[in-house]
DNA sequence: TAACATACATAATAAACTTAGGTATAAGTC
DNA sequence: GACTTATACCTAAGTTTATTATGTATGTTA
């Protein structure tokens, strides 16, 4: 993703986790559509991060892929397979872990 | 960081920062010790990490060290620079910017 | 007709980490 | 006395994950 992009690096296969995990099935290039809208543009996924992400998920077996015509152009619909939502789950507990454990950090206030 | 550690890559700099800002002054290996305290041992800086982090960022001008004696062991104390505590600001100001954002995509509810 | 949007993809490069080592001193354990 | 653990610094090789820059192709809008 652009924008905070530091910030972001181990964290785009989570959010591709979730949003499969709730929208049951979606395409690469509406994924980047959800996420900008989500955040009003502050977050944006590239596509050179996100399609070798796609690929390497599919490749672990978490997602599985059909391409089907659109209005002449093809789009290939990824869904989780059912290890895949078990990988979701324990994805999302992960992070929220680890969040809390950074917002523990970030927030301490000053020693007197 | 070990633990999680996929989430973590970006935030590093961002925890030093903070670190140095509430404590005035801090050496490397105090840091290891702090974080672990403060996430129970759930996240655990590798010095592999964290000393290549500290030169990078004394080398660009946000901290700077001295070096002290302790028990006939030296210790390099890190403080923040005048330059350092705005950057410290604008990487807190960041991060929360991009939790937020995560939470915003990784909350949504399944659709209906 | 040029630019933008849709929709996929890859390759070179860079950044940030892990893993594995190294040096040295001190304290505790078998 | 030997070994392990803790303290305290450090670096190097390799991996992962991103950015940046392209490329292909179709459809729509200015």
């Amino acid at each position: 993703m652009k924008e905070n992009s530091q910030l972001l690096k181990g964290t785009l296969t989570t959010v591709i986790l979730k949003l499969l995990n709730d929208n049951n099935r979606m395409y690469g290039y509406e994924m980047t559509k959800k996420v900008k809208e989500i955040t009003n543009g502050s977050l944006l996924i590239t596509e050179g991060a996100l399609y070798p992400a796609l690929h390497k998920l599919e490749a672990e077996g978490f997602i599985e892929s059909t391409i089907e015509q659109f209005e002449n152009r093809p789009r290939k619909y990824y869904q989780l397979t059912s290890t895949g939502k078990k990988e979701a789950k324990k994805k999302l507990s992960d992070i929220f872990n680890f969040i809390n454990d950074l917002q523990s950090i970030l927030q301490l206030k000053p020693v007197f």
